[in-house]
Formats: structure tokens, C-alpha cells, sequence
DNA sequence: GATTTATTTTGATTGATTTTGATTTTTTAA
DNA sequence: TTAAAAAATCAAAATCAATCAAAATAAATC
């Protein structure tokens, strides 16, 4: 049996089973238990699975979201590129600023680093918001009808709240860059939302690795001339003409 | 068995049962008498059970912020008994209600029994709104200002957000209850936020153990024959001649 | 295609670490 | 004060991480 093979076939025991011993798996897999211990190892570090003492265990809900990611896992995920990016944008907010952040996970990453008690911040995630609150900070969030996949709130009555406020900084995630479809997102809903934010935002910041260039997904939020971008690699001229483009590394 | 998987069943023995003693565990589970102190230990530690001498408590929602070091017999009597007022709180949910959750304890408590998915709700509590999603509810949240103690939304967008809506039932929290000063809370901009809520509730309910009888707290947010009362323990007629008042036990 | 040379995977061995239950001492509630 | 419960201590058992050599696989060379 191939390697990896072994290796899905474990996470998919480990789901179905919920919790399972090394000795469990070695029976089943005809491995050694160093063999096994070692499958453990990488597929925790993938955070396909919890290592225990004794054995594994799935990865229940509650775990997704708080697990830091290993070091290991880190330089396979390029979680260290998109940490710079998040701790340079943060690094952005000034005293008087009124900042807008974005739902999703690359901006929920940057509040980790936000250390400005001074600034006021407003958000549409309700993770975001709850994060931003246990860093004491002055925090806002907009009303509407919230989205269970992504916790964000969209809506009608979200963009209407939107309307309200002017932001000096706001900071976006995307799903995608062009140079002619601009910033796209798969959710028609978070889409309209994006863009009001950015809109009412005197500076947009978009947090973006750089895989996400080049990507168009269903539906356009803004122009690529209206935001700024933070990304972790050097990109192609063509990107520079038309915007300003700041690459931390 | 594997450590950590005997200790997530505590953990779920514990939240289905509410209290149970060393006895017990070590029976269910087969271990010593010091192993299941020491699982006790840790899960107190980690915030995922309430450890009191001669066993352990689920963490009831009152628990949650106010840490007591130890739990007599006494309360975790009560800790059943505000069950039951959740329990009967969100059985009185119907399909085609609109239905707002006061932001505190013992509102999100009752979050764990709704089952209805037909019907809407919305919250000014930032863990209630995450709480309602994670069981795929139909789910709306106040936008506004974040208050970090109790992670409610409070705030002139807020009371302006609520004034939009028309809910069928409300479920408020209260911090007192008094003939004459009617339903009382410390904080006067949630004071604010509850007052508006009543007022745009066909039905208002406060969900209130027998404890908070006779309490007057700061700021009154409601008279006392605008809200049905739930609560655990048959109380003086005066009040029964003011409004109505439910006993669940 | 065959042979040689790296690389990867594996299983066994080792000492270190973790978990456990028994025992003793201390603390707690009544 | 007293009986029950909790904490501290300790030794045995189980498990783990690190290391190394053998086997399997891949790459390079002729």
C-alpha cells in the first residue's frame, strides 16, 4: 500500500471512528507502531487530525478555529508569508483612525497584531468582532442578516448601515485579482457588502498571498485601481501601473 | 481508551447530566478515584466543566463569567432548575415567529434548546448570534457599539436598528424584578437597548429565576405588566395581580 | 536496459516522558 | 471532631521522540 494512501485511509478511520489508539491502527494498517506514529505526526501537522497520547482523535468544530497552526504546518501552509502580511497592515492603523475590517479569514488573522487602543474599529465579522472585543478595543459591528458558512453579516440592512459610516482605512479580503475583473469573491451577498465598504473607505487595503493574483472568481467588489494590495512576492509589472502595491517580505 | 477521548465524554456526560460526583465517573468509566480527579482538574482548568467538591458541574451560562471557586449542593440546584426555564422558554417558539434574544447568560442558555428552524431571530448578543448559526438557524444580529464585558451591543445604531423590526416574541434577561421599580439593569445604555426591545415585541417574556424577586437594580428598562415572567418558584400574589406569570418546575 | 548512487520509508531499539492507581497526608464540610 | 474528599507522592506500565540500519523506491550514469 502506497504511503499516502495509508495516510487518507487513516483520517478517514479516524473520522468515522471519532477517536482510535496507535495499537488500533497498527492492527488495521499492518504497520509498525512507529510507521503509525509517524502518519500521526504529519497528518496533525496538516491539521487533518488531533494527535493525542495514545492515539488520535477527528477534529471536532471547536478546534478548527482555535488551533494554532504547528510549525510544521506553518511552512507547508505559507502561514508565515500571510502573517507578515497581517502584522504589516496592522501596523498601518494610527490614532485617530475609524477602521472598517473585513469578514473572512486573512483579516481575522490581522487582528491579531491590531495594538492600537485608540483607533475605533468596525467589522462585519461577528468572529472579528468578538476577537477585537477580548483585545479590549473600541469595537462596532454592522447589523444585517448573518451567514452561518463564512459568520459574516450581509444583507440589505448591512450595506444600509454601511451607508452611515465613513472609514479612513478599510482592510478586505479577496478571492481573486485581475487586472480587467478587479477584486472578485465567490458570494454575490458578501460582494455587495465589499463593495459599499470600500466605497465609504477614504484608503482600502486589499490582504491578498500572491496566489491570489491572477484569479478571477464569480462576482467583482471594486476596481483594482480603487484599492491598495499587501501581498508576500513580487508580482508582475502590469499590476504595478495600476495600482499601488506594497509586498512585505 | 484514550486519555483525551475519555475526557471529551466527561465533559458530554457532564453537560447531559449537569452535576455528577467522582463515584459516578469512575464507575462510567472504569478509572480510579485519582484519574478522574486529575480529568476533573484539567477540564476545570481548560473552562469546559465547573469542578466543586465531590464531583463536577456543566458551567451553566450564570457560571460563565463569574468563576466561583466552589458550588454547593444548593446551587447547583438552581443550576437545573434555570434549565427548565430555558427549556419551556424555547418550546414557546412557533414557526412563523420573529424572534429577538436579549444579549446575557441566561438568554443564551436557552439558545441550546430552540430547535425551531422555520422561524427568525435576532440578537444583540455577539456569542448568541455565533450560537444561534452554529445550529443553522435563521439568524440576524443589531449592529452597533460592542460592549467588551458582556460582548452586547448597546448604542444609539442599535436602539435605531431595533426600531426598524417588529418582533412577535421576545426573551429578555433581567437583573431585577420589583413591583413598583418593574424589570431593572446595572448598566443604563443596555437599559436603553432592552427598553427599545419590549417596545417592538408583541409578547415580551423575562426569563428570571426565583432569586431575582424583589431586586432593584439601576436603571428600569420596563414596567412590570409589560413582560410575562418565566421563573422556577411560586412567588407573592402581588405580583400574579400585576402580569403573568408562568412557574416551570 | 543494467548498474550505481541518492532518497525515502520502514521497523527495531533506546532512554525520556506521560499516564495511571495505590498509598499517605492534608483539606473540607457538616 | 469526624468522616469523606482532595491533593501530594511514588512506582509501575504505557507511550513517545530520537536514532539508526535495512529495505524499498527513485534518480542518475553508463
Amino acid at each position: 500500500m502506497l504511503t499516502q494512501e495509508r495516510r487518507d485511509l487513516i483520517v478517514s478511520y479516524i473520522n468515522e471512528k471519532n477517536a482510535v489508539t496507535v495499537n488500533e491502527l497498527m492492527e488495521e494498517f499492518d504497520a509498525s507502531a512507529a510507521t503509525i506514529r509517524r502518519d500521526l505526526s504529519v497528518l496533525h501537522d496538516e491539521r487533518k487530525i488531533l494527535k493525542v497520547f495514545g492515539g488520535a482523535t477527528s477534529l471536532s468544530a471547536s478546534d478548527v478555529n482555535t488551533l494554532e497552526p504547528t510549525v510544521s504546518a506553518k511552512a507547508t501552509l505559507n502561514v508565515e508569508e500571510k502573517d507578515l502580511i497581517s502584522k504589516y497592515a496592522a501596523s498601518l492603523i494610527n490614532d485617530d483612525d475609524f477602521v472598517y475590517i473585513d469578514s473572512g479569514t486573512t483579516t481575522l488573522e490581522m487582528i491579531k497584531y491590531i495594538d492600537n487602543a485608540k483607533a475605533k474599529y468596525i467589522t462585519n465579522g461577528i468572529v472579528h468582532a468578538k476577537k477585537l472585543l477580548e483585545k479590549n478595543l473600541n469595537t462596532m459591528i454592522i447589523g444585517g442578516r448573518c451567514k452561518a458558512a463564512t459568520e459574516a453579516i450581509i444583507g440589505p440592512d448591512c450595506i444600509e448601515g454601511i451607508r452611515k459610516y465613513h472609514f479612513t482605512k478599510a482592510f478586505m479580503g479577496t478571492n481573486g485579482i485581475s487586472i480587467n475583473a478587479g477584486y472578485t469573491t465567490p458570494d454575490v451577498d458578501e460582494a455587495l457588502v465589499k463593495e459599499e465598504a470600500v466605497r465609504h473607505a477614504y484608503i482600502s487595503y486589499i490582504l491578498a498571498d500572491h496566489s491570489k493574483f491572477g484569479q478571477i472568481s464569480s462576482v467583482t467588489f471594486a476596481d483594482i485601481s480603487s484599492c491598495c494590495i499587501i501581498t508576500d512576492k513580487e508580482v508582475g509589472k502590469n499590476y504595478h501601473s495600476k495600482t499601488i502595491i506594497k509586498v512585505v517580505e
